[in-house]
DNA sequence: TATGAATGAGGCTTCATTCAT
DNA sequence: GATGAATGAAGCCTCATTCAT
């Protein structure tokens, strides 16, 4: 007797989804597409999902920005970082392996593209944002002794530098580790410079 | 007599084609909307565009970051600016001015998220972004005495904060104008010590 | 129970199709007009058939000459049929009986005005054409005397005349039957006259 | 002052048509693409004719078989021809050399396709049918002594055989003029066993 | 005569979703 | 849970025809 792997559905239509909305965007890809890839049939995707929009809103989640930096909000993790350097440049190795894997950069184009018209990934964009944008200027404090929002300047400077290595990165030919390590210099010559005012 | 005003036909479908386009993206939005907005017939938009893709292809070029920073390309504009500092705040106005307009921002983003399944706007994208980042790092230079590379950086920073504030501006509170003043402190702050060394 | 009778669908969309072309040609029949005389949605259509083109494919290959004579390659076939007269008989009846079928002949000549823009059709016909021939030609031979060129024009003149039948049969009142004989005994007749030489 | 010559835009357009018509069909070919080929803009067409329809019926009518065999109604031409071989032969050639020119075979089959709906082409087609084999069996019985039913099954065996020659003439690698021989032998031969009765 | 921009009905095709098995 | 045939609304595009110039 042939038995599906109990429970590996779900997996199969969400990873064959990925792999198409990355390179289709969401809108060209279709269920059949993605339930061929996945080698199910067409009536089992709404077994699973109530609809294509709900997949996408799933993965739209999933590629948030805050979910790329788990150091952020790990708050016994700073020990192993003595430095600001070391633990920037921890954070931004998590967010650029986080977006190069499972397409998670492609679809996190396209879910920027869709939001207007989802008004629930918008939201949760905006306070992804902010909470992440915050969190991060408040772990900069805790280092080095600058005000709020030089803080909050330099690490969205930081976290814009990032994004934009995703989509433009390969315009300029540096290595994604050079890239890191300048855009840290970067934020730390700002604080540098604000913080000795 | 009614005279239909001549000429603005094309230009009739292109407005309403950007302002549909950027509040629902390129796929959700219809030609049956875009000729209903514009006031024409169906007929008439295939007059103009060979197809829908078509339109998409133009719209896109028009809003390449390298056609919102006019300055960079004027070869006698830095006698108005003599120092780095206000020619990178001119450049910045310039971007965000130009994002701003005519619901550019949005539509770069559905560009961003399209580019993949329309390879000729992808070459466009790249070749657009490297000669931004090279025109503007070779400029820094004629202001300021530093490597190449530490003005392509910086430049690609400036630029990356600029495009993260079309997307995650209002994340902050910061108005335009003193997030743009912070980002060039930030670009100026790296030169300085950059230079230094 | 409502129980649709099993795989019937492909063939009510191909006797829809058919029944129309032969009335209105390919061309001028909608894919609409075939869904609603076979009793099903429009998108059941996309299921059995890649597009209208394909179907008209299928069917053009379906009333190709080489269709109409059954007998032409059974190779034994002739012990029912002692004589060339009653073979050619035999083969007269097979072929305006399979044209008068199913809009076959109406079919046929649609199928004989698209073939110069759908090659493949255009090359199954003249292969089936050259097949035929040389089949016929060959059987022929087998019952008289005579050279194969000789064959070759008999046969040739005969299907002609079967052909015409097809279009123009009704010019002169003729029944089906008596014009088979006549054209039998013009075939026979030259055949007499050949192989005296 | 640039002067179209008067008068040619008519023969322009149909001139363009006929190319068309030929490769695509009546219903694939647009009135677009005859005006760009005739070299006229679009409007114009519609000076010349009523509709497409109506040029469609022009052409059709040009393509008659019975516009084929001019000697058939010249009641002179027999002084040129003493024989019925001779004048059979001298049929055969107008008919072949007049379908050989302006794309007029394959314009004749699709004539013959869209008579189904166009029932004015049809009316004139059975016609046209019936009045040349009349004719041709009248003449044929000028020539020989033989029945008027065995003269309109050799007439129409000897017109099938042309027409057959059209479309599938190059499935057996005959010449032309060898063809069209072995055609008015066939019949000669069917008349010579018909008459000796 | 000649033009060509504009029209809009209508064609082909796609695809998210349902439902009986 | 799983299937896949069926649905039909809706999208893109074509093209014969008109009409103001």
């Amino acid at each position: 007797m042939v038995t599906k792997s109990p429970g590996k559905t779900r997996e199969k239509l969400v990873s064959a989804a990925m792999e198409l909305f990355a390179k289709k965007g969401f809108d060209k890809t279709t269920v059949d597409e993605i339930v061929a890839r996945a080698g199910v049939a067409k009536g089992t995707f709404y077994l699973y999902f109530k609809s294509k929009d709900d997949l996408i809103k799933e993965l739209a989640f999933e590629v948030m920005p805050i979910m790329a930096m788990p150091s952020l909000n790990d708050p016994y993790i700073t020990v192993s970082f003595p430095t600001l350097e070391s633990y920037l440049l921890q954070l931004g190795r998590e967010f650029l392996s986080f977006y190069s894997e499972n397409y998670r950069a492609e679809i996190f184009f396209h879910m920027l593209s869709v939001r207007e018209r989802m008004k629930s990934i918008d939201d949760i964009y905006h306070q992804a944002c902010s909470e992440l944008l915050r969190e991060g200027a408040r772990r900069i404090t805790a280092y080095v002794k600058v005000g709020f929002e030089d803080a909050l300047i330099a690490f969205q400077v930081f976290l814009a530098s990032l994004m934009h290595y995703l989509h433009a990165g390969d315009c300029l030919g540096f290595s994604r580790e050079h890239y890191l390590k300048k855009a840290v210099d970067v934020v730390l010559n700002h604080l540098r410079l604000s913080a000795s005012v």
